[in-house]
DNA sequence: TATTTATGCTAAATTGATTTAGAGTTGTTA
DNA sequence: TAACAACTCTAAATCAATTTAGCATAAATA
């Protein structure tokens, strides 16, 4: 005969003790001295939980009190390293608080991220973290209409200031990343950035490249901003050098890459082309990840603080969470530079 | 006045057309035919839910039937690039049965994957995909006595057959390796592992190192297998390193690294103490990942099939999911060699 | 002695779906 | 005309917790 082992319930226990559910569901809350429930029966109670091992069912809980302690974290790729890394370190402070995450991949797709969006909520999440792909804030209106806590990150809406918002400050990072190139000398500066995507991350780097060069005195304007296929970004990278370097009459001499996808894909088009790193042109990226430690050369970044960023968004949804009625924040967090091979020629 | 949207339940929809909720619960569950549902009131039902955006509450949903279309995935860090890529692969494939995934990093630490895996059973998840870092399997026998599906990925136990796994074969991959490495005319082929861990993938790529030596004739047994220490890889490697190298009267030719972490800090130590690849030393890696293309000199690897191991690993428990009863069931997927540069000596 | 207060607890409703067992109506057969 | 089946639908229990409203009993006060 097997002993089928028995999902213990709320119910057992207060069976075993001849008391009510109320009562150890109480206690088992912690507000036992709130209903005045004796020492003596507390203690009853949590060593006969402890006994019996008991864990409270999530979905009974859930569905009576509304909450799941689960976040959903909706970001485009978690095999890109930049938010595999953001995970871990959101996974382990959620972890101090008992909270879990479910994670989704939309591919920069804003079909995908508003059905992703839909699902989460009906699995009803307590908050939602969104590193969001939309051009336009008219998503969030669904999640304001049902009062679920959000977090922006990464990327936000210039006109929808009631999001909460975790912000890089892209501008001053590009302003740095020129600032370092002009000082090593570096005279026609690239921006290799990406379309079709219609993010504010993406535009304000832009627009950051565009201001910093003027404020430099180079007075070539967008002529050498490059917008890259995101979608066929190798081949897009080849024509563009081509032309940039070879059938141009002045050739550039530094890329500075929008991200770590396009500078993984310049660099690998340079090789193919016999360009060296750093002599016949430098390559800077704008997000730093581990791999840029080990290329030959190496590859100077603009990083992002991934960990502030991961921290802060958890701790802002919790805030929210608890205190649902407060006031949008916005916090803002700065970039730093990290010098590497890629962009110091060698004497 | 503020409207507050409510959430649409059953009772909405049955409500609205006069209906039992016992009605609409079976048409929506596709068991209208299968009841004697009339065409007509079915219709009915289906568009009314259309019209109010029904979407069921998984809680209540989940709480009656035990089903929570939730798997739980345990890994060491879900920001190895092996592991992510893993996941996003899982997930896509599990989207397409309108499963999610609560994923946990364990940082090969057998206590916490204990505690991981008894909240995942508390969040009734309906299965759950392992990578364990325990070293032997009585962890499993929770699940069995609680009935619940799970598939061990990338390490296994001997002894223990009743659990469905992913298996690479890691001792043709190994075999593999020395192979190419001695038809490329290396001769002292360094085998670099790591301890403290007992993971059955491990202790085959060791076994396989050593079988493999034996079979191509060279007789220095285990004299060139080296455990680093896992928790302090880089200077575990120097000082192995300046021994074999340096000190010891015969200098290996090869390094073999057992997983990607290993083979990346070896990379970084040998450009530290100005040592060439692949002209002084060659080097291998057990786990290709993307970095491996792009470092200067490209590194070859045995690649496992992520895709294939993910893929297998989310049909086989969906299958276990659906039918509680089979036989467990062991697949055994090979490994692929890629040849890059630094294993190729310049002529 | 009657009333109030405090102490320690409980019954029952609720959450939103699924599911068992069966009810009411009409039509068919003996 | 009674018995039976067929067709279409429903009441109520259930899952496991939380929470509202309030019940005994004993002690304190008037």
């Amino acid at each position: 005969m097997i002993m089928k082992k028995q999902k213990i319930s709320l119910k057992h226990i207060a069976q075993s003790l001849g008391v009510s559910n109320t009562l150890v569901s109480l206690v088992l809350n912690h507000k036992g001295d709130e209903h005045g429930i004796s020492k003596e029966t507390q203690k009853k109670v949590y060593s006969k939980a402890e006994e019996l091992e008991y864990m409270p069912s999530f979905m009974a809980r859930g569905l009576r009190t509304g909450r799941s302690y689960t976040i959903g974290l909706i970001l485009s790729d978690i095999s890109n390293p930049f938010y595999s890394k953001m995970v871990r370190y959101m996974e382990d402070e959620a972890a101090k608080n008992e909270y879990s995450f479910l994670i989704c991949s939309t591919d920069e797709s804003p079909e995908k991220e508003k059905k992703t969006i839909k699902m989460l909520i009906d699995r009803q999440v307590d908050g939602l973290i969104i590193s969001s792909s939309q051009s336009n804030p008219d998503f969030l209106s669904s999640l304001e209409d049902k009062k679920i806590p959000y977090v922006l990150i990464d990327r936000f809406f210039e006109d929808y200031p009631q999001a909460n918002s975790i912000y890089v400050d892209n501008m001053r990072g590009i302003y740095k990343g020129i600032e370092y190139l002009v000082s090593e000398k570096y005279k026609r500066i690239a921006m290799f950035a990406i379309t079709p995507i219609y993010i504010s991350s993406i535009q304000e780097r832009i627009d950051g490249y565009l201001k910093s060069l003027k404020s430099f005195g180079f007075d070539y304007g967008n002529e050498l901003l490059v917008e890259l296929d995101f979608h066929n970004l190798k081949q897009s990278i080849r024509s563009s050098l081509n032309y940039l370097i070879i059938e141009s009459g002045e050739p550039i001499d530094a890329i500075f890459a929008i991200n770590n996808n396009v500078a993984v894909a310049s660099m690998q088009v340079l090789r193919e082309m016999n360009l060296n790193i750093p002599n016949d042109i430098a390559l800077l990226s704008f997000d730093d990840i581990e791999l840029f430690q080990l290329t030959n050369p190496s590859i100077s970044a603009i990083s992002q603080p991934v960990e502030d960023i991961s921290k802060a968004a958890v701790k802002r949804i919790f805030e929210i969470i608890k205190n649902p009625g407060s006031d949008p924040e916005h916090k803002t967090l700065q970039t730093e530079l990290i010098l590497r091979e890629s962009t110091q020629k060698n004497k």
